[in-house]
DNA sequence: CTGAAAGCGCTTACAG
DNA sequence: CTGAAAGCGCTTACAG
C-alpha cells in the first residue's frame, strides 16, 4: 500500500494538497488536482483509515454487540441496523459475545479503543452496572433496563405483551397454560414472566413454569420436560419464537395436534415464524422502529451525555395458526 | 479517555515504560510496575487501539464479508468463524454487503485500510476479477472460484452434491423433477444446476427449471410459478435450504402432501432444516470444516502470496422426512 | 491556492 | 531497567 507521501511525490505536490483533494476539504488548482487524481488511479492508493481515524477520533463506525449470532431475532435487528448505518455513511461492526459478560465488556472497550462513534448493546444479562465506568462513546442499550452509565434505553413492553398472550390463550379456551420462561437474569425473560405471573394471579390461574435458555436446543429439551411435568397442558407461552419453534417440533414428533390439543404462542415475530407450517402465533416486536430509534439516538451527537432516557415501544399480538379462538370452529 | 502520557505522568515514569508494562514487552522494576498498574486501575485507562494498530500495522482483526445477513447459512458460517477467531485472539469484523458488488469492493478496501489481518469473502457473484488489483492482506474466498487475486479458494463439490440429490430423488421414485436453480451468476447456483443438468442428460430425463434468488420471498414466489408451469411435478431440487423451506410452505398451504405427492430436497443443511416439521432432506455442507480451513488459511502469514490454491470439500446426503425411498413404505 | 509543521496516541530501536 | 526520540500515515491550523 502506498502512502499519501508517495502520491504527493509522484504528483509533485505536498501531502497536504493530496489530502485536500481526497477529502474535498479545500480548493485545489484544476491542474494539480488532475495530476493527483491520476497518480491515485495509477497507484491504487487507498488512504489508511487507521491514520485518519487516529487524527479524527472517529472511525465512522457504529458497534453492535449481540449475545448470540445464532438467534435470528438478533441477526434481523442487525440487518436493519446495518441498512440504516450504510445509508448514513457508517459501517456497522457486529460483535458477537456468545452470552459471555466478560467478552461483552471487552467488546465495549474495544469499540471505544477503535474510535467507534457509538455502540448499540443488546446485553447478555440485566445485571446492575451502576459501578461500571462510563464509556467515552454514546451507548444505547436494547431490550434491557439495568442501572448503569447508558445514554438511552430502548425496549418493548414485554410485560404487557405477555399479558396479551395470556389473554389470547384464555380466549382460545386454554385452561392449563404453561410458561416456558427465558433466563431470569435477562430483562426480556424476566418481564415476560412477570406478565404471565401477574395475569395468573389476577385471574386465579395456577402458575406452571419451566425454565429455558434462548436457543433451539434448550427449547427442545425443555419441551420434553414440560410434557412430563404438566401432562394436562393445553396452552404454551414460549419465551421467544425460536423456543416456540423447538416446542412445536417436539409436539409434532409426539403427534400432539396444534392448536387442537395444545395451543402455542411465541414472542418476537421473527421472519421464520410466518414461514413455518403451521405459522406461529406470536407477540410482535417492532424491529424496524427499534432499529431506527437506536440509530437515531446513538448518532445524536449533540448530547453524548449519560442521561439514561427510556424509550418503550408497544408490542402487538399476531394471530396465526398455532392458536385458535373458541368460536372459530373450522 | 486518558492517554498513555497522562498515565506516565501520574506514575512519574516515561510513556515508554508504561507501554512496556501494558504489553509485557520488557522488564520493569517491580516498584514502577506497581505504580503504573495502580494509575491504570484508577484512571480506567484503555490503550487506544487505533494508535497501536497504526504502528503495528495489524488490528488483530479478520474481516468476513457476506452477501446477506438474512441468510442463516451465512450467519452460521459467521458464528463458526467468530468462535475460531476469538479462540485465537482475533476479532471477527462482519460486513454485510446486501448482494451489492460495489459495497463488496468497498468493504474489502475498508478492511485493508483499517489494517485487518486478512479477509474472508463470500462473494456476491462469481464474475471474473482478474483485472482487480491484489489486496495487501490475504484474501480467502468461500463458495466461489472466480479468477482473481486470491490467496485461497474453499468450496464444496456442489456439482457432485446436485447429482447425489438427483440420484436420491430418482431412487425415491420421482419421474418429474424440477430444479429451482439459484442465481446463475453465482458459483453455487451455477454448479448445482450443472449437476442437475448433466444428470438429466445422462439419464435421459427432461429438464424442468425455474429460476430463483437465494431468499425466502423468492422461494415463495417461484414455487407458485413452478406449480403453475409443471403441474405434474413429483420431485423438487431446491437451490438451498431456505428456498426449500419456502417451497414446503407453499406446498403445505396448497395441501400437497410431502413427501407423498411431491418429494423435496434442499442444499446446505442449516440448523433450521432439522428443526422444522417435516424435517428437510438436504445436501450437507461441512460448515465447521470450511470455517476451520478458512481461518487457518487466512492466518497462515508465512505465505501471504496470491497463489489461488483450491480446496474442495465433499458434501453429503442427509435423508430426513421430505423424501422417502420407494421400498420404505410406511 | 499551497506547503511546512505539529500532532493524533502509541511503540520500538537506540543509548545509557 | 529506563528515557528521549523518531515514526506509523494521516489532517489541519498557520502562514504566505
Amino acid at each position: 500500500m502506498s502512502s499519501i507521501r508517495e502520491v504527493a511525490q509522484l504528483a509533485g505536490v505536498s501531502p497536504a494538497t493530496v489530502s485536500r483533494v481526497i477529502n474535498g476539504t479545500a480548493q485545489v488548482s484544476a491542474e494539480k488536482r488532475k495530476r493527483i487524481l491520476d497518480v491515485i488511479a495509477e497507484t491504487n492508493f487507498v488512504p489508511n483509515e487507521v491514520a485518519r481515524s487516529l487524527f479524527k477520533r472517529s472511525a465512522r463506525t457504529i458497534g453492535l454487540i449481540i449475545p448470540s449470532i445464532r438467534n435470528p431475532y438478533f441477526t434481523e435487528l442487525a440487518a436493519e441496523l446495518d441498512e440504516l448505518a450504510a445509508a448514513r455513511g457508517y459501517q456497522l461492526s457486529l460483535r458477537n459475545v456468545g452470552y459471555n459478560m466478560e467478552r461483552e465488556w471487552e467488546a465495549l472497550q474495544q469499540l471505544e479503543a477503535v474510535n467507534a462513534d457509538g455502540a448499540i448493546l443488546i446485553p447478555t444479562s440485566n445485571a446492575d452496572r451502576s459501578d461500571q465506568r462510563p464509556l467515552s462513546i454514546p451507548l444505547v442499550v436494547l431490550d434491557s433496563d439495568f442501572n448503569g452509565p447508558v445514554h438511552s434505553y430502548i425496549y418493548c413492553d414485554y410485560y404487557q405483551g405477555a399479558q396479551m398472550a395470556m389473554a389470547h390463550l384464555v380466549e382460545c379456551g386454554c385452561r392449563e397454560i404453561v410458561c416456558i420462561r427465558g433466563p431470569q437474569s435477562t430483562f426480556s425473560g424476566r418481564s415476560r414472566y412477570m406478565g404471565y405471573r401477574d395475569f395468573c394471579l389476577e385471574h386465579g390461574i395456577r402458575q406452571r413454569v419451566v425454565d429455558c435458555d434462548y436457543d433451539f436446543d434448550a427449547g427442545l429439551a425443555m419441551t420434553e420436560a414440560l410434557l412430563q411435568r404438566y401432562p394436562q397442558v393445553d396452552g404454551i407461552l414460549a419465551c421467544n419464537d425460536i423456543v416456540a419453534i423447538s416446542t412445536y417440533k417436539i409436539l409434532h414428533k409426539r403427534n400432539i395436534p396444534v392448536p387442537e390439543q395444545i395451543q402455542l404462542i411465541g414472542f418476537d415475530d421473527i421472519t421464520l415464524s410466518g414461514l413455518i407450517s403451521p405459522e406461529l402465533t406470536t407477540i410482535r416486536q417492532p424491529v424496524k422502529e427499534i432499529a431506527r430509534l437506536a440509530m437515531d439516538l446513538v448518532l445524536q451527537q449533540d448530547e453524548p451525555a449519560v442521561k439514561g432516557g427510556r424509550h418503550v415501544l408497544p408490542v402487538s399480538l399476531v394471530v396465526r395458526e398455532t392458536t385458535r379462538r373458541k368460536d372459530e370452529t373450522e
